[in-house]
DNA sequence: AATGAATGAGTGTTCATTCAT
DNA sequence: TATGAATGAACACTCATTCAT
């Protein structure tokens, strides 16, 4: 029996494998928690017997430490290669693209606040050390942005938190086909943050997108 | 026959040890999440064997549900009890409030959040419902607020889950003894919600608190 | 409050409730099995709370030891002062007692074939003891029957045993109100039992009930 | 490349297991009764630890549906096939055959009429279809025997259920060893049976066997 | 790279029973 | 005589993980 056309090439098999254990493992984890999912689950969803995961992650734990590295370097990823337009404020490139890709990446997003305690400590680091360079974006722009008078930010830690918070709360609730579209959470969203931080009044509505 | 103070009365050891129960269960739940939690740890925190708990609680559900119903509806009692000075701005109000409750409940808001999915259906409704009449009375400020003209915000639904997204995020990164009083984080949030809500310019300072 | 209207002879109570428990106890044995009951199923029935069993007896076991011993004097005592015509032939006698009995008591009969194993080996002895006594009765019938040339049975154990199996076997099918009455049943059986150990043909369809 | 005998063949070990499995719950079911089982129980029987057992059956309930099923399967498979002298009575093959396979699967016959309290209604179902047709089997031989002349009962039902449970009574007394052989119970059952059907006497005892 | 079978620890829950009240 | 609360052991079953094949 001929099995050459449809067999992958050699390695590919396991990293396709690889891949979409993460896959399920990232909507399992995502939906139910990491502690309520087990791998007969994961595996289940792969189609493949639980030994067979162990080819591929060392235990449970790595597999939510692989989603959480990955999920915290692609984000930083994203952020340094994201292009917007030259003339477009600091804190509105932060806004639009955080919203857009936790909207994009919720699951990705969901576990990262939600599992952390599920880290064993020294990933819990890893993770923590990226989480703060992310924030620290944000800190940046509001101080530098504070220093030139365009905003006015009592603390910028705590207003980091503070907007982090309000803009990471949105794949909560945000569901597509809603009466609002993304674009308009964006907005919607920005002009509050502007608000926040403002050194004086503006037309706070936005225009572009 | 007089019954002197010493002896407890009857039934007063179960109410007892169902408190202690509640507040194990609080404190390993947020700890750890619901699942990650076994009914045993409970016990052993009580100073009891497992299958005494079930005296107390039919399922280790129960315990999780109990917590969250209690939680929302002391919550919602809470507001409705509140004292605020006479003169003080309905926005401010429950910004104080909300910050303070939860930085006093931290565990029991924490658990509220992070649980829901944890829930069986019928108790997940019954909780959100709750949510939804707190989430109400904000949205309610919000909107009359702006109607009077004292705020600006676009979309009453969507100020109300970013302010409560925020404020929330709050007990997450505030530790007492920090550089920051409870009175400080109250300020500088309080500050920005103002704004983030203003119609137009004024002094968003706090100075009473 | 005055209760002494309402209350019940001294003592009078706790016989009625061990009355109860021996009543729900026969039940759920017979419907599920000695083993697959439990003590808070028994006093859930009773409505009462479990500990309060044992006040009436002092472990499961002798609840069910109560039953089987009961049951086993109270057929022989039935045996013993049954009144029948004057003429009836012993082994008639002997038929139509026990599957009268045994309708009658069925859920009695049926723990008590059920649920030997379940004895500890001294109750055990003791059941095995009156089952024995019982089964003499129809083995000594047969014996002096044999004897006077009223019947031929080559063993008149294996015969008793044969005969006890084969009517003991009627309550596991027979239902009132089915097209055969207890009467059909009787008189069907012992023309089967009469032809079974007869030692000549003779008309055997039974004329009397 | 060759694999010679002494390796054993892929899943071969597990289907060892199973088999020692339903050998060890039989034994165990048949002296105590499913429901005082514990699957702990069977698993020190078989060598393994508890949860391998379920590498085997889903549930414990699977066990005893797998033992009964089986063995109705069993009996009447051995009915269809079992091979008899040309000359040999219908009636005379059912009784010999039927002492014959319930002296040999002593445990099996139990448990198949002590538990099926303890399956679930579908597993009931299936199992009461089994035997309403190997009653049937019996039922059919009285009927046509009736029509022919060559017995006389009145109700072929109702001496089906009578002369089953005289024999299948059997194995409850019956040892190897003593002081009758099966053969004598075989002959002696066979008396009796055919007294309790006849139309007229004959010379009833058995000279075969 | 995957399977089938196993392990050893652990899960939530139930059990018969005890006992102070 | 009954209750409410507890115990200690057990229950059926699931877990993450291992490993020979």
């Amino acid at each position: 029996m001929h099995t050459i056309a449809t067999r992958s090439a050699p390695g590919s098999k396991g990293q396709e494998t690889a891949k979409r254990v993460r896959m399920a493992a990232l909507k399992r984890f995502a939906g139910a928690g990491y502690a309520a999912v087990s791998m007969r689950e994961i595996a289940a969803d792969v189609g493949v017997r639980p030994g067979a995961l162990y080819n591929h992650f060392p235990t449970k734990q790595d597999i939510l430490k692989d989603l959480m590295l990955t999920h915290m370097a692609d984000l930083l990823t994203a952020w340094d290669t994201a292009r917007f337009p030259e003339a477009m404020d600091p804190l509105e490139r932060f806004v639009r693209f955080h919203i857009r890709y936790h909207l994009e990446r919720a699951d990705e997003v969901f576990i990262s606040y939600m599992e952390l305690r599920n880290l064993e400590p020294d990933n819990f680091e890893i993770i923590e050390a990226e989480r703060r360079r992310y924030e620290a974006i944000l800190t940046s722009i509001l101080h530098e942005g504070s220093a030139a008078g365009r905003y006015s930010v009592d603390d910028p830690k705590v207003a980091t938190r503070a907007i982090i918070a309000m803009l990471t709360g949105i794949p909560t609730w945000y569901r597509e086909g809603g009466h609002l579209g993304e674009h308009d959470v964006e907005d919607l969203y920005l002009t509050m943050v502007r608000k926040a931080v403002a050194s004086e009044t503006r037309n706070f509505q936005t225009e572009t997108g």
